[in-house]
Order: C-alpha cells, then structure tokens, then sequence
RNA sequence: GUGGGUGUUGCCUAGCGGUUAAGGCGCCAGGUUGUGGCCCUGGAGAUCGAGGGUUCGAAUCCCUCCACUCACCCCA
C-alpha cells in the first residue's frame, strides 16, 4: 500500500479549520498593514537558493531537494521564501513601484530532515517581506506585525529574541575578532564548530556541544563590534518596538541558519513546551537583492512555521471557528422522486443553499441516519405523494418536527 | 547523519508458544407499511509492518530490514 512520503502528511477535512484559521489571520494581518499577497514557484533554479541562503548553512548543505529535470536544469524544491521573493522583485521590476514593496505568501517549504514533532520535510510557511526601505521603523513594523499576528491568533506563550548582526562594514572586523579568539582552542571544539570555524564562523555562536559552551559563552559578541550606522539601526529598532510596547528579549548569541541576514535578527520562540525552538524568525537583508544579481535593494521579512502555530494552538486549547457543513440533506423514495430531488439539489445550490442528496438507492430509515451521522440540521423528504403535490416534508433533525411545504418555498425557508 | 520508543482491521485496544486472532468505536444492514439519534440483532473489514530463523506448532521467541514516533543536530 502506498503512503506518503517520510515528512509529509493529510491535511485531513477535520483539521482544516486550523489551516483556514491561521490562513485567514494571516491574510488579515498582512491586509491591516498593507501587504499583498505573492504566489511563488514550488521549486527554483537551485543557485538561487545556493547563492542566496548562503553554501555553508545546513539548509543548503544537506537538506536542500535538489533534482535536475529532463531538460537537464539544476532545480530546487523551495526551502524558504525570501530568496524566491526577492527574485520575483528582480524578475517583475518592482524597483519601479512605490518603494518599500510589501508582500506576502503562504505556501509550502521543503527541507530534508528527520522529521519530529512539529517538524516535517513539506512544511506550511506564512512570511512575508518588505523591500526597499532601510528604514529602521521597517525593522520594528515587521517585528510589531509578527508579535500582532501571534497575537491575534489567541497564542499567549511566546518571546520575541532580537540581536544584530551588523552589515558588510563591521562584519569583518568582528568575524576576525571571533576567529581569534576560537583560534587557540580550535582543537577543543566540536568537529561541527571545526567546519564553521572555516565556512561559517557566525555559527560557532549557536553550537549547542557541551564541550563548546565555555569558549561559545566567552565568545565576542557581534553587537559589541557593530560600526556607528549598524549602533544607531539597532537602537531605533530597539525604541521603537519600546514605544509600540512590544516585548522583546535580546540574545547576543542569535544568529539565524541563513547567510543573508544583516542587522536585525529575530525570532520568535515558544517560552515551554514544543521541543522545537522556534515558531517563526525573520530579520534584514540589505545584501540579498544585489547577490542576486539586482541593484542594490535592502530588504526586511519574517516567516513562520504553519504546523508548529497549529500544535501551539492545540496545546493551549484555543477555539477555531467550526466550517459551515450542508444545510440539507434530500431524502427520496421512489424513481420519479429520485428525479425531483437530484432537480431540486440543483435548484437550492443555485440559491447558495448547501445540499447533499442521498445517492445509492438506500432506505429511508438508511438516509436519515446518514443525514444525523453527517450532522446536517435539515431533511428534505420526497415520495410519490410530495411529487404529485409539489411539496416537499422538511424535517428539522434536532426538534424532530416536520412540516408539508410546497416546493417552491425551500429557498426562502432555508436561506 | 546519531540515539531511544513503537508496529495486531479505518481508529483504540486484548491476546505474549497451542483450536476458526477477541472486544470497543466507527461503517453497513435489519428490528413489517415512508422517518435519524437510544437499545437489540446481524454483516463486512486483519496476509498480526516485511523477510528469514528456532519449534511438532509463532501475533507471541531470535535475527535482519522497513515504517512510524520522540529526541539530538538544525530549523518554520
């Protein structure tokens, strides 16, 4: 028997009420602050994810689908959103709009992983991006938008971790100052932290080895080594979210999996519970655009994890609005009946009634147990006799009272 | 990639060396005429994750593999 892919799951009809409610908040949020909505390739060439996210990180290392199609083109299932993002805003010559351009998307991500609670090879992503605008406001507007939709999911037990990693000017000065301090201990670091020391130093910040604690602890800290412009950034960033009351922790040791971030980084972390770290994270790319091959844009987004928002909101019990099933269901007994009742579906869908008509020839009795197992509050019922008369018997299933009315009147009684 | 846990019908579970693998939920049907839910009766549905081994005999013991799951790594 087939399964599905390792990672990948149903979305089965009981649970779409989570989707569509994280889906819905989502959208509002993104319309209350302006952004619009982008649909993006499932896959890309996969040098844009190689060039973008960066050739050191873990994402394109080891869990990057890749796979070269019949025309011998190296493509990539999308891992994340801003690269692809960013190219549709090269691509499409969004510099010539209103700038910063707002968007935002919801859709899958793939990544090759052991998948684990909250944690899946095909992934919902909501996130979205504005680009054009260094402005740190931008920075405290995304991060306010993040902190606004958890909010309005009705989730309570979340942080929100910010730290800056400072631009192209300060980076190098830091990057060698971290350098040297590993340097005289690299024999005693994880082989993992030997590799970053190389490929990544950034990363030896986060490494989470016992052994590569001390030396990770005592480690420089970006913010200490930020240049003038990248000090002013991340205190604007810091008394604006003060002034929208946004509460945030900062962490120095912060660093994000992809290559691209500059200044402000941010993630939001589930403060107990979830094995996973992180709900959603985002930050500054100021350098994106142009490594991609455009005029230099800087840019600003976040993105979050659908099925890890949904395990949140299970295990606080928050409520989703129930979907509206059918109003009615059509019982029938008999051919010409048959014949009436498919006629009458047809007619109640045209008034954007919502019916379901007993198929397959099974007994009344049978038909009525579908309609209560399929908690449908209306039956309509049609025997020869309502056919002669032009009537139908509407059964209202939880008073189980029940009345002859004609035909013609079913819209107005159930609109 | 590394480690732990678990695999018996659509779902939950019993059985842990000896008849046709049992029960609950769900599904389907019946309990006289054209009426659901409760109750009663019946039915369908399981190559006991797969392969191999031990044994007179394996769902049960052993080995291998696979899948699922949780955690690490990393991330949404």
């Amino acid at each position: 028997m087939y399964r599905a892919p390792r990672g990948t799951r149903d979305i089965l009809p009981q649970e779409q009420p989570y989707w569509r409610y994280v889906e819905q908040k989502a959208t509002e949020i993104c319309r209350l602050y302006g952004y619009e909505r982008i649909d993006l390739p499932m896959f890309e060439d996969s040098q844009l994810f190689t060039r973008g996210v960066g050739e050191g990180t873990d994402i394109i290392e080891k869990e990057m689908y890749v796979f070269e199609d019949r025309g011998g083109n190296s493509l990539a299932l999308r891992p994340e959103g801003t690269a692809s993002v960013c190219r549709a805003y090269l691509e499409h010559g969004m510099h010539n709009r209103p700038q910063p351009v707002k968007l935002y998307y919801i859709g899958p991500a793939f990544r090759y992983e052991r998948p684990q609670a909250g944690r899946y090879r095909q992934h919902g992503h909501f996130g979205c991006e504005a680009i054009g605008d260094a402005d740190p406001a931008l920075d405290a507007e995304v991060i306010d938008m993040a902190w606004q939709f958890f909010v309005s999911l009705g989730l309570g037990r979340f942080t929100i971790v910010l730290d800056s990693i400072g631009c192209r000017e300060c980076r190098p000065a830091y990057l060698t100052v971290l350098k040297e301090h590993y340097s005289p201990h690299i024999d005693e670091v994880c082989a993992d932290c030997k590799v970053r020391f190389e490929k990544n130093p950034m990363r030896l910040l986060d490494c989470r080895s016992p052994q590569c604690q001390t030396i990770a602890d005592t480690a420089p800290k970006s913010i200490g080594y930020l240049c003038m412009e990248c000090i002013e950034h991340y205190a604007e960033v810091k008394r604006y979210l003060s002034s929208l009351e946004i509460p945030f922790e900062e962490n120095p040791r912060l660093v994000r999996g992809f290559d691209y971030y500059t200044r402000t980084v941010f993630e939001v972390q589930p403060q107990e519970g979830g094995s996973q770290s992180s709900l959603g994270g985002g930050g500054r790319y100021d350098l994106l655009v142009e490594e991609l091959g455009g005029k230099p844009a800087p840019g600003i987004g976040f993105a979050t994890g659908i099925e890890r928002i949904i395990l949140g909101l299970q295990q606080e019990n928050i409520p989703v609005p129930i979907l509206p099933g059918p109003q009615l269901f059509i019982a029938h007994l008999g051919d010409k009946a048959k014949d009436t009742a498919l006629k009458l579906a047809t007619d109640l869908r045209h008034n954007d009634i919502s019916v379901i008509m007993a198929t397959g020839g099974r007994s009344l009795k049978a038909q009525l147990r579908q309609a209560n197992n399929l908690n449908i509050p209306k039956v309509a019922i049609i025997g020869d006799d309502e056919v002669k008369a032009g009537t139908v018997v509407l059964r209202d299933m939880a008073t189980s009272q029940q009345e002859t009315v004609p035909l013609e009147k079913l819209p107005e009684l159930l609109g």
